[in-house]
DNA sequence: CTAGGGTTAG
């Protein structure tokens, strides 16, 4: 028998009594099942020495499944070294030419780790090589294209042979609505001889990714037989355009209709919950989850801890979190950042610590989750060390989030002038995210000046919205500039900018209820505003003694 | 014996 192997590199050992092909097949399968195992990067080498040293170096059955979960586990270097080394020494073990499958790997690779114009680059190169391309490769090229490539791949498609194949039609329709280009997706949908409820799936996904969520919904009613997946899509389209109680409605009537949900289903309806902070849905889905036997997934607990932590219970996030056996780097961002939310910075950088300590590789949405929590924990000296060793210890380079943590940290300890100084020095031009953190920061912290300066910033930028309007105009009423300040609010009546009503949601007991602006027709509007007030002093009593404390 | 309709985090 083929001992028990564990997947950080326990004993190892095969059964010696088979002839030595039945031996290669046999470790060949071992190593696969091996590999697909593996949660993080670390678990690889260990597996990779026992590969070489049983010569399966260059067999590229396992090779495809190396590169694969490189890719998958952040190492996209490591297996693209492993790719260049294969090719050079591949020896043909199977019948038909694997190099194909190799290239397909890789190409996947760069798309999933943000690198697909070297995916394209790679596959550009295939065809130099004189390499036949076939239909899975072709799919996942697809995903690697922009818009340009994408129509000279169809080109080839054709000459090809593959304009029948369906997967590559699928993709094909894909790509188009990813690029917003819906008159060609909806000619390959419409060329498609089998418009089956798959092929419509995917348009609906064309049609909410582009925004045309009435269309989605016309297609989707059209649907004769809709299965789980469908149903799903079209709750997810709604979910991402915002519209959540339609897509609740349509949860609801999904249910009826006798369509039992799946774990992807749970995942859109929880990724509503987070958005409407309904956190008593939420809940239901929790347990429904669980009553389903739903495959409690990594994409399920994440989005469990997600929830709860935007829907403001964070310990329930925590326990989910501590519930969850296979965690992920995902799972560990996502609770990362719900500690952050809620203000727990060291319980925040803890975790971190854990997830580094068990051979997990924290990605840039890692580290603006862990300068998050810097910032609202105040600890400004370990944000500033994260920030400018990230790139050396994580090798992860700074994006434009990144800065905006450091200007957030900076602005949020009243270091004004050094923020705006830190974006002037920037490699790129700040968004209006950052100019509107140090515009709030500035707000804080009283600084008219520097106030006056980055929302003209923002007011040039175009990105600004009415909040940059009401900050500054803000700014100059703390500081007793009332003139400024009514002109402000002048302005933005005459341009039309305050039409967007601050709106904000909430749950009690299974009904959501809706908060917009000056809007005062709730009916427990008295009781709301009086807690408010109270609120309100609570919030500036805090402030007074962290001042106090400061001084 | 390598694989593709849907899903998560700031």
């Amino acid at each position: 028998m083929i001992s028990s192997i564990t997947a950080s590199g326990g004993p190892l050992t095969f059964r010696r009594d088979l002839d030595p092909n039945a031996l290669r097949l046999s470790r060949r399968k071992t190593f696969i099942s091996l590999l697909r195992n593996c949660k993080n990067i670390a678990q690889i080498p260990p597996i990779h020495a026992k590969i070489i040293r049983t010569f399966h170096g260059q067999d590229a059955f396992v090779v495809f499944e190396l590169i694969r979960i490189c890719s998958t586990l952040g190492s996209i270097d490591y297996a693209y070294d492993l790719f260049r080394y294969i090719l050079q020494r591949l020896i043909l073990i199977t019948y038909h030419n694997p190099n194909v499958y190799l290239y397909t790997a890789m190409i996947d690779g760069f798309v999933t780790s943000n690198r697909s114009a070297d995916g394209a680059a790679l596959y550009s190169r295939m065809i130099d090589d004189s390499i036949m391309p076939d239909n899975y490769v072709i799919t996942s090229v697809l995903r690697a294209c922009d818009l340009e490539e994408c129509r000279e791949i169809q080109g080839q498609v054709l000459k090809l042979g593959f304009g029948s194949c369906r997967s590559v039609r699928l993709k094909l329709m894909e790509v188009y609505g990813r690029y917003g280009e819906l008159v060609d997706a909806k000619k390959v949908f419409d060329e498609m001889p089998e418009r089956d409820e798959v092929a419509a799936t995917v348009m609906i996904n064309c049609y909410s990714e582009c925004g045309s969520i009435e269309e989605a919904l016309e297609l989707f009613k059209d649907v004769k037989v809709k299965d789980t997946v469908c149903w799903t899509a079209m709750i997810d389209g709604l979910v991402r355009n915002k519209e959540m109680n339609k897509a609740l409605e349509l949860f609801r009537e999904m249910q009826m209709e006798n369509v039992s949900p799946n774990e992807f289903t749970a995942v859109c309806i929880l990724s509503a919950c987070s958005d409407l902070g309904a956190l008593e849905l939420g809940r239901w889905v929790h347990s429904f989850v669980e009553s389903q036997m739903i495959t409690l997934s990594n994409f399920v607990g994440n989005a469990l801890i997600n929830m709860y932590s935007r829907c403001g219970d964070i310990n329930e996030a925590k326990r989910v979190f501590k519930g969850m056996v296979d965690k992920d780097v995902v799972s560990y961002n996502t609770i990362i950042s719900g500690l952050a939310m809620h203000g727990e910075s060291f319980e925040a950088i803890k975790e971190f610590r854990d997830m580094v300590n068990r051979g997990f590789r924290p990605n840039q949405v890692t580290l603006v989750a862990l300068l998050n929590a810097c910032s609202h924990g105040g600890f400004l000296d370990i944000g500033l060390e994260v920030f400018n060793s990230m790139e050396r210890v994580f090798d992860v380079e700074p994006q434009i989030e990144h800065y905006g943590c450091v200007v957030d940290l900076l602005g949020r300890v009243g270091r004004l002038e050094e923020a705006y100084r830190f974006i002037e020095n920037m490699p790129m031009e700040p968004d209006h995210i950052m100019l509107g953190a140090l515009l709030s920061a500035c707000k804080i912290h009283g600084n008219v000046e520097l106030g006056e300066k980055v929302a003209k910033r923002l007011i040039e930028s175009e990105d600004s919205d009415s909040g940059t309007y009401v900050l500054l105009s803000n700014i100059y009423a703390s500081s007793g500039k009332w003139k400024e300040s009514n002109e402000i609010r002048g302005s933005m009546r005459d341009s039309g900018i305050d039409k967007e009503p601050g709106c904000s949601t909430i749950e009690v007991n299974n009904q959501i209820h809706e908060f917009l602006v000056g809007d005062t027709t709730h009916p427990e509007k008295e009781a709301i505003y009086q807690r408010l007030q109270e609120l309100v002093r609570v919030l500036r009593f805090k402030d007074v003694m962290l001042y106090i404390n400061d001084m």
